[in-house]
DNA sequence: AATAAGATTGCAACCGGTTGCAATAAAAAA
DNA sequence: TTTTTTATTGCAACCGGTTGCAATCTTATT
């Protein structure tokens, strides 16, 4: 289809090798050659086959962005975050969605036939397991949004969901509520384990204040409405801390469905601070997650990882800060 | 990095040839080798290498999927479907943000130096000349969510923007509006003028309308929002037909802040019905726009393309529909 | 001007596959 | 059993580049 190197090459009267170093960064070329190449280059519109040359240089600059999550909001922030950093290092995002699946296997076979340079798994959702097979297949792997632990077996960017959880106990708290539940995420996601685990850890010091807990089936707005309105069907806690924003969202929009006000009958604090939880028809209270730096630390890793495979393993937490909006109660006066 | 096809061969003691005819569909190898080199290709975790493949075969199997709109949320439910469907034909996206682009050449180049099979650009706001100038470089294209015309220059799937201005103006005379306006995206984009000359055409026919419009800077929330408290700084139209889902959106958190009531005081219609145009906390009246379908048309009439480069360029065009709730008053009684 | 040091260049092999062609093997027909 | 026909296989060239090495050309040094 297109130009190629010893067409170029014929043209020019030279060697196919002084057209690759032409375009090879530091090579060694003379002023007067690489003048005349590129003329001719420019003249007959040669692109360099960036697939050929990865064949040589065991570089594709590929890097497979994998995801699961494509009905929560948030994350086309993050796909836009994501796909910025990585094209602002020259390197293309290969995007592939797992939405159906549960075993890596296929989808490292076909990021190795496309051998590309590492992989970000961006979910925090998926099991640990899942980067991890990346990993033992000799990629570069960073798990953004993965549970925060000490040494984990890949690199991980994300946020203590332990210490969110705590965050969130002792807000409610400070709002003076007595009787709270975190509605959560997916059972089975470290996330919604650890954001429960804090919670409940927190809240064991004030024996005073009643807790509960229940689960959603997704991080998504149904999944959220529908837990809440079940919720809604006995007694509902006076506070709720919802696994995210986007489970906030549904969850204010059966609470208002069932014709009572928040934060007036039920308080809702969140988890993200998505650009929709500021929406003034929204007005969400919730934990702010440093999405931004997760993302440039993860492709900051990333490239470290590819530039260096024998570089440690690398956990980046990131802490979190409360955004105050309209779903609690004003704080207590002491 | 990995077992290469001369590795396999070698312990398998056949040709490299057998080894990668083994791996071809359709090649001709007896189904006694076959059975062995698979046994050991398994064995050793042999992986064909599908760029080194693309080089002789001309086929990579990655199709550009370009785009320029992260701040909406419809186009999570976009990527989410153009994903699947790509890889449910064994197709990689190779995602580009254009966010901040506005020149097709930097893209062109990056598209051609990963020889992608395809292209295609999801987007409405992005020009005409855009997806042309990957047409003319000689890349099979598809212009997703682009202007319906006879007679495009590249292939498109999409919906006719002028019926649809047509229906939102019916649906708001049937309401018996009689001071309506258009709320459009950005006004370069060829979906806002032509959802504007459809919204003034069938208006036209009506006298006793009144009629206006304005613009808002993008498909996005603070947008909308901006534009509707712009106008309710005068007197505001009775209803808006907003150039979309989050531009309405917007608008709506504009009026209610204003301490107005939708549809009480004023009415709004939008276009695309996104998935959260249907959460009850938002329940927008809007047009349909079968994205769906769109999508899997565009995702067809890629691969159509790239299997017989000849192929024709061809447009294909769907209907909308009026999806009704709680943002408009109802239908007048005659 | 002669020599040494440094730059530039081309050759040829290689990256990991594919494929036309001719040679060989197996199956079918005579 | 011999001859045809058909299936399988390996060889070698090729896809579009890169790179170590040795040859050649410049420039600097003495």
């Amino acid at each position: 289809m297109g130009i190629t190197l010893k067409e170029v090459a014929e043209k020019a009267g030279v060697s196919r090798s002084a057209v690759s170093r032409t375009f090879t960064e530091g090579a060694s070329v003379s002023p007067k050659t690489r003048q005349k190449i590129e003329a001719i280059a420019k003249e007959l519109g040669y692109q360099p086959n960036a697939l050929a040359s990865s064949l040589t240089t065991g570089r594709t600059k590929l890097i497979g962005l994998v995801s699961n999550n494509f009905h929560n909001p948030v994350f086309l922030e993050v796909f836009d975050l994501f796909t910025r950093a990585l094209q602002d290092r020259d390197l293309r995002p290969l995007l592939v969605n797992l939405s159906d699946e549960i075993d890596p296997e296929k989808t490292l076979t076909m990021l190795q036939q496309y051998s590309v340079d590492g992989v970000i798994v961006a979910s925090s959702t998926l099991p640990p397991s899942f980067a991890e097979a990346f990993h033992e297949a000799g990629m570069p792997v960073v798990h953004s949004f993965a549970r925060a632990t000490q040494s984990p077996d890949v690199s991980i960017a994300g946020i203590d969901n332990v210490e969110c959880g705590r965050m969130a106990a002792e807000t409610l708290i400070e709002r003076g509520y007595t009787d709270v539940a975190f509605l959560g995420g997916p059972a089975t996601a470290t996330s919604t384990q650890d954001r429960l685990k804090g919670f409940h850890k927190a809240l064991m010091k004030h024996s005073h204040v009643n807790c509960s807990h229940c689960y959603a089936s997704a991080y998504a707005f149904e999944a959220g409405r529908d837990a809440m309105l079940e919720q809604l069907k006995n007694k509902p806690a006076q506070a709720y801390f919802c696994g995210d924003d986007v489970l906030s969202i549904g969850a204010l929009s059966a609470v208002q469905s069932a014709g009572l006000s928040v934060p007036d009958d039920i308080g809702i604090i969140g988890l993200n601070d998505m650009e929709m939880a500021g929406w003034q028809n929204i007005n969400l209270t919730t934990i702010r997650q440093p999405i931004k730096d997760i993302i440039a630390s993860s492709v900051e890793l990333v490239v470290a990882l590819l530039n260096d495979p024998n570089r440690a393993v690398e956990a980046r937490v990131f802490s979190c800060q409360i955004i105050e909006r309209g779903t609690l109660q004003p704080i207590l006066k002491q």
